[in-house]
DNA sequence: CTGTTAGCGCATTCAT
DNA sequence: ATGAATGCGCTAACAG
């Protein structure tokens, strides 16, 4: 029925092992015999038994990549160049070395997020790409950290791109962390700059390390501008910082709260672009403009940013780099940083939607 | 070193095939002999081996999605809709019965896309979406018909969601394309019923069902409301379309070139809503306003489409629901559309960007 | 309901 | 440079 490996060794006059050979094209095979070989792979149109190979050689070729957000373009930026560095070596049409990059979509769920490394780990992948911010939950870290640790041990290596290193990164091959804390405290201190002093911050949601750091950048920046730093205007920060997702909505009802708690804002920080659009929208539709009333910024420089009317501030992070590093890394044809650890830049792109803050 | 399937039997005091039976639930075994079993298979920390059980089921639990561009929403949508379907029975956090819902990129390439089909092919997967418009290379046509029957074949379920069915669609479970035709021509009655009579087309990629089919409808409403329909004015209207790719960049510059062949243009729609934001931008850049200058339309009602100034008129396809049931199609949870065809309808959204034609 | 037996298709020793 | 033999870990008949 289907065409076996001893098949194609029988029309090629050879033995199975020998057309294993050619096949892997990791041993020495006389030329004349691999072209008779490839020939009889050709003409009965062989395909390689994935699962019977991976358990013979006990790895297979398959690397996933684990994503929050699968619509979320942030995500499918750094999967895609991942995936490009992984999967691109145009392959010759017949069955060669790929490697299989797949792209696995949590959702932001923590269960889903085990359970696909538990299918991963099963499938005894070559390698697993975790990208974007982690959750906090010390239990979903102790569980992560365990997984990952086991993944490690069977052979799979494990890289970080776009979320900080576990506490125990002894598993991993490497981690690229953004500097989310740095293109906060930058971000702020642009608006400081301008003379704002009462700035809305609509954060991601809790419980994330990357809504942890940027916001921490933020209320780094307010320290050193002297805005929170009298007594009482801690309580102040709270009152003007909300938690949700990253969603447009997010951004337009939590706007509207914002101006509801403080009618004398007269800036608003999303917790990523696309937040910053609900926010843009809110404003625009409470009467007021951006920027002569109300500056806005986001986090991202995902490419519709630039779009805006006016076009967003925002904090550019080098996704597509970070993601074709990290698949690099997953692929070993990259040395791993000092440490294991690499710290990616994050660049203010200051843009239209920023201005000079509003007297009165 | 690595914890088997015999193992877990030897600590639970049972049969090899007894572990099996439970771990795949598919098999009655005692309740008491049950829980034993799972218990050993927490305690050892047992993970199935995959390309082991694989080869001696001879299928697997991989499904594979492909999609021609993840960071593109449109396919992310889609994409996560459809994992969401196949993966999402929340797991236990053991090893159970879970499919592994993976998505490819392949960039568009048709060399990538038969690529990830033969490695889709070599994993032996249960099931294959591919999404998206496909390329209308007669060579590629008859590479993929030939790929999808031999999946077929060999067992794996095949589904089109948001492309046209295949020449010879007998292999496929079903196919459900988008009706982009006639969302393309009621597109532009409305622009026509504005007033509108010289309209620009920034087409996608040439060679796709996609492009074509919107672009078809387009001229029929152009025929039907008599602005093709004299002589000459076939050449009118290829002067009035450009192809480009489904990017900011192709839409901002396309428009500029349409501007300069047409300067009394009182319209531009867009491939896509990404185009159609590039065209916005360029119409701006040139001094003109939308859309008492000029009105701008596109297409998909991606959800940045109405945060747009103003917010974009534009033809809602139903990319979640449709890949949802791409998703439940694929695990043969839902029954096919009689003949494995549905045309998936596309609604008009009329929005601030499109307006009545500037007169003069 | 449970145990026994046989492969699934390939990669890899070892020979030659 | 090639062939022969062995086993990877599991599922699927069959018995019982």
């Amino acid at each position: 029925m289907t065409v076996t490996l001893a098949d194609v060794a029988a029309r090629a006059r050879v033995s199975p092992a020998t057309v294993s050979r050619v096949l892997n094209g990791n041993y020495p095979v006389a030329a004349t015999t691999r072209e008779r070989v490839l020939r009889a792979v050709d003409e009965l149109d062989y395909v390689l038994n994935g699962p019977a190979s991976s358990l013979a050689a006990a790895t297979s070729d398959l690397v996933g990549i684990l994503v929050n957000d699968i619509a979320d373009p942030f995500f499918g930026i750094m999967a895609g160049a991942a995936q490009t560095e992984i999967g691109g070596q145009e392959g010759t049409g017949r069955a060669g070395g790929e490697k299989l990059a797949v792209v696995c979509n949590t959702g932001g769920s923590p269960e889903r997020e085990l359970t696909y490394l538990t299918l991963l780990q099963r499938q005894r992948a070559a390698a697993v790409v975790l990208t974007g911010g982690a959750l906090e939950d010390p239990d979903h870290i102790a569980a992560m950290a365990s997984k990952l640790a086991k993944l490690a041990d069977a052979g799979t290596r494990v890289v970080l791109c776009g979320r900080p290193p576990l506490p125990d990164g002894e598993a991993i091959v490497a981690a690229l962390a953004f500097d989310n804390r740095g293109g906060g405290r930058r971000l702020t201190e642009h608006l400081l700059a301008l003379g704002h002093r009462k700035i809305g911050y609509v954060a991601g949601p809790a419980e994330r390390t990357t809504t942890r750091h940027r916001l921490e950048g933020h209320r780094e920046a307010l320290g050193a501008g002297g805005v929170s730093g009298a007594a009482g205007e801690a309580a102040d920060q709270e009152l003007l910082t909300v938690h949700g997702p990253y969603t447009r909505r997010s951004g337009y009802e939590a706007t509207l709260e914002l101006l509801r708690r403080a009618p004398d804002l007269t800036a608003v920080i999303g917790a990523n672009d696309t937040v910053a659009l609900g926010a843009c929208a809110a404003i625009r539709d409470q009467g007021l403009r951006i920027p002569q009333d109300i500056s806005v910024a986001g986090f991202d420089d995902l490419p519709f940013s630039v779009d805006a009317m006016p076009a967003l501030t925002t904090v550019r992070l080098p996704l597509y780099e970070a993601g074709a590093r990290a698949g690099r890394l997953a692929m070993g044809t990259e040395a791993p940083p000092p440490g294991g650890i690499a710290t990616i830049g994050a660049e203010l792109m200051v843009r239209g939607s920023t201005g000079v803050a509003r007297v009165g």
